[in-house]
DNA sequence: TATGAATGAGACTTCATTCAT
DNA sequence: AATGAATGAAGTCTCATTCAT
């Protein structure tokens, strides 16, 4: 890569990472391209040779925020060699609970934007990297006992979708209860969630 | 009621039916201030006399409309004359989603913008105007099996999440499949979860 | 008129004599709207409730101009009690470029936004407001003699796009001769063109 | 002439023939030096080795297709051995608007930035390269009759923007009528106008 | 109460021009 | 000579909110 190239990578990273630390702390809407070129030290006109408006750096945002939890988690799960599929989402999904529970502002940003095709995206575009790809992804949790479930997308959505709005307003509001109190409520329901998926023998 | 209450009353109500057609067909972010006020025929400074700003009108449009779908859920359920909490919950459900299903705009209205806050405060303000109250609701449905379970507004809470976030992306995109392939899986979902909160005599 | 409408009337008067001193100072190019609105004292925002963009400013400002230009000289011509059609097209046209000489800038203005439709609209404009009405203005210059003439329009219409786009070259850059020398060679120019439609008894 | 020599050449001949592509089909407020680069296959920066800025280019434009526009009338008039300085303007005149008519877009082009002074050294440029001269132009429209006519400059003068501003908005919009309907006129004007520069023995 | 003209900050975008490579 | 990334001034336009009537 010559210098151009590397100059031209750190600048749409610097407008990347500004433009993260302003979502996550100002909101989307409070945030102006203006306050985003102005923080990230560029011409406006530069913003716009990387990106095509705001929503456009937001999505790139999400979808790399999001592969990045997740591949964290993913690396994390086989440090701590956890066995069994049900423990092993349970622990992806504490992982993930837990690093957002850090970052509050970025379970914001990430939740009021994420969607469904977005999230799938994150983990395709991963694939093409060549780096943890959501084949895998999903591979490495089911593995070895993948044909002892069914109807795997369907069961991945609901748990998902359950954890992620639940979650959504007790960690940024603890409301209607604090997270402490939810968790094991949450891993009951995700575990007789499971056990419906659950190809019996 | 006096003429000039009643003139008052019927400005708010058609600022806020027009906004409520407005929010649904357009979207919040692409309704203006203005649009409203031309819409429904009144002065964008009065506007002001009843509402704080855009946010407001939509909060105090989505409690109403909550409401509503609310109500109109018990009626059925009573007229169905359902037997058994479990039952009667599945049945609660699968009304909002069907009454849901017909109409995207006020799903994604309502979704985009309710949290549980305001849901609460749907419920609880009905009870102030001695209409259904949250609590009467909740002693509809469970009525005389009250103390058979344990942690009710938990339950709840991860039954209506996980319902409302996983049918939006499905009826507004048909992603990640159909509502009627959907179905099914949330209703042993539902079920199983509810299992965890039922007190074993 | 109330006194809001007085100074609605005010603030579209300022913009416009603005947008004008502007618009014939530094030409329609290089003045922005935030020139105007800047020198007339209003918010930008402002602008717009009276123009739709810059052309609709301009085009207004010449269709105001133009009709003030002929209503002068026609009004003049009237003074001057000139006998005949041939003396008094070469009366006004000498009015309407005396003007214009002396004023080049609006001359420039004039000319380089001025088409056939926008002089035709700004005489029949003139005629809605009940002021010196095209058809009346033609009706002046060859009032009892209109017989003797035959393809009035078409005259006309060369005579003016003659006259127009000659002086305008000579006037803003006295090339490729002095308006002077020129002047003797258009009327002669214009005598023998309208002796072409001239109904010979 | 080098290869290096050729390769520029070339260069500069593709950012005329673009910039003149997109100044007569979207305009020239329209087209962007970036567009013109872009089309031309060459960098942003090349474009300011060889112009130095738009209204260069179209300058340079304006002269070439003008020159080659008189050039070709003249020859045809040559080959057509017309008698007379009279026909001969008439129909220099009928093959320039008749050439006009056909590429509207042209039109369009030389009328809004033509003037005189481009115009004149249009035909001066050609004497430098050693093309048709605009002297020689005259001569052989004026040849052995030059001393029938007086003023020339003057009357050639008035006749090309006559001609020139009427017919542009007849061709461009059919208004106020329609070229066939105008030509006769422009004619016996044309006629009539030069009738007076010629010197009567 | 009701009005709607006025405000003005700031949104988003374009583009001619420069300059390091 | 050629490149094209970077610049940043300037452009048009929107809209929530205020306030005199």
């Amino acid at each position: 890569m010559g210098k151009v190239e590397l100059n031209k990578q750190e600048k749409e990273n610097r407008l990347l990472d500004t433009a993260f630390q302003l979502f996550t702390t100002k909101g989307m809407k409070k945030t102006s391209i203006s306050d985003i070129v102005n923080n990230a030290g560029v011409a406006k006109g530069t913003f716009y040779l990387y990106f095509k408006d705001k929503y456009d750096i937001a999505d790139k945002l999400i979808v790399t925020k999001t592969r990045e939890l997740c591949q964290q988690a993913a690396y994390r799960m086989l440090a701590a060699d956890i066995q069994g599929a049900e423990n092993r989402v349970i622990f992806i999904m504490d992982d993930l609970i837990n690093e957002l529970a850090q970052t509050p502002m970025l379970l914001n940003f990430i939740h009021k934007n994420l969607s469904w095709g977005i999230f799938r995206s994150a983990l395709t575009r991963a694939e093409e990297k060549q780096e943890l790809a959501s084949v895998e992804f999903f591979q490495r949790i089911f593995g070895e006992e993948i044909e002892h479930w069914k109807d795997l997308p369907v069961m991945l959505y609901i748990i998902i979708e359950m954890a992620g709005s639940t979650v959504h307003s007790i960690i940024l509001e603890n409301d209607p209860m604090t997270l402490e109190e939810f968790l094991p409520h949450l891993h009951s329901s995700v575990r007789s969630v499971m056990k419906n998926f659950q190809v019996l023998e």
